[in-house]
DNA sequence: CGAATTTGACCTGCGC
DNA sequence: GCGCAGGTCAAATTCG
């Protein structure tokens, strides 16, 4: 598949992912080596960094890594049959569906291209992508996101969605795509830290597993 | 009626 | 330098 990244051993994640409406707590994995995987998805509604990809020892900052999970769970609010999913962090030059790493650079320049200020963002937002085999694309990770741009990439049937965090001074980002060659796989891009807290995780999270890790 | 989405235009960077 | 491709803006439109 992607060079870069290293296939990871296989398990099973048989409760829902770590996105919001569902018990976040409750994983079923079978396999070891998937403590990580676990970290990373509750990392992913707190916006974590690659980074977090570590519980036990596995996984370290910047690294790429490439696990798959399944899930029979409900995912969002259309009830999904059964969710293949795929969550890897991105290495420095690494990006699934980004033809090139520098359109980060544009990507981060952009927002305040508009002030006429040329001066190239040095330090790139966090981010990571996972792919999930879903009905629906835009799976419910707790926080609220409102879509800003849409287009159709080259040597793809299916457009690319763009959402941003609703809260204010939150500057995440988020690109949803379908992959050309199955479909029926959704990638989903995170850029970014959420300076907040998922919006509706309250009271389903007892173990607090949604850490706002930027203090 | 306010919020969210859609969509075409525009901007920027890269490759040729 | 030009064209292409990706990303973003913002006015128009739709939705709740």
């Amino acid at each position: 598949m992607n060079q870069g990244m290293f296939q990871g051993d296989e398990g099973l994640v048989t409760s829902s992912m770590g996105f919001q409406g569902h018990e976040p707590t409750s994983w079923g994995l079978s396999g070891n080596g998937y403590h990580g995987l676990f970290r990373a998805m509750n990392g992913l509604s707190a916006m974590a960094p690659p980074l977090m990809l570590d519980a036990n020892g596995e996984g370290e900052s910047g690294c790429n890594l490439f696990t798959v999970a399944q899930s029979n769970g409900a995912i969002g609010p259309a009830p999904l049959q059964k969710m293949k999913t795929s969550l890897w962090s991105l290495g420095e030059e690494e990006g699934l569906g980004c033809r090139r790493a520098a359109s980060e650079d544009h990507l981060g320049a952009s927002a305040i291209k508009m002030k006429k200020v040329k001066v190239r963002r040095k330090v790139r937002e966090p981010r990571f992508c996972f792919k999930t085999m879903s009905d629906i694309d835009v799976l419910d990770d707790g926080y609220k996101w409102r879509k800003y741009g849409q287009k159709v990439v080259k040597n793809t049937q299916h457009p690319r969605s763009y959402y941003r965090c609703t809260q204010d001074n939150c500057r995440v980002k988020k690109r949803v795509e379908r992959l050309a060659e199955d479909p029926r796989m959704v990638i989903t891009t995170y850029e970014g830290r959420h300076v907040h807290s998922p919006s509706h995780d309250t009271e389903n999270s007892p173990t607090s597993s949604h850490i706002n890790f930027f203090g």
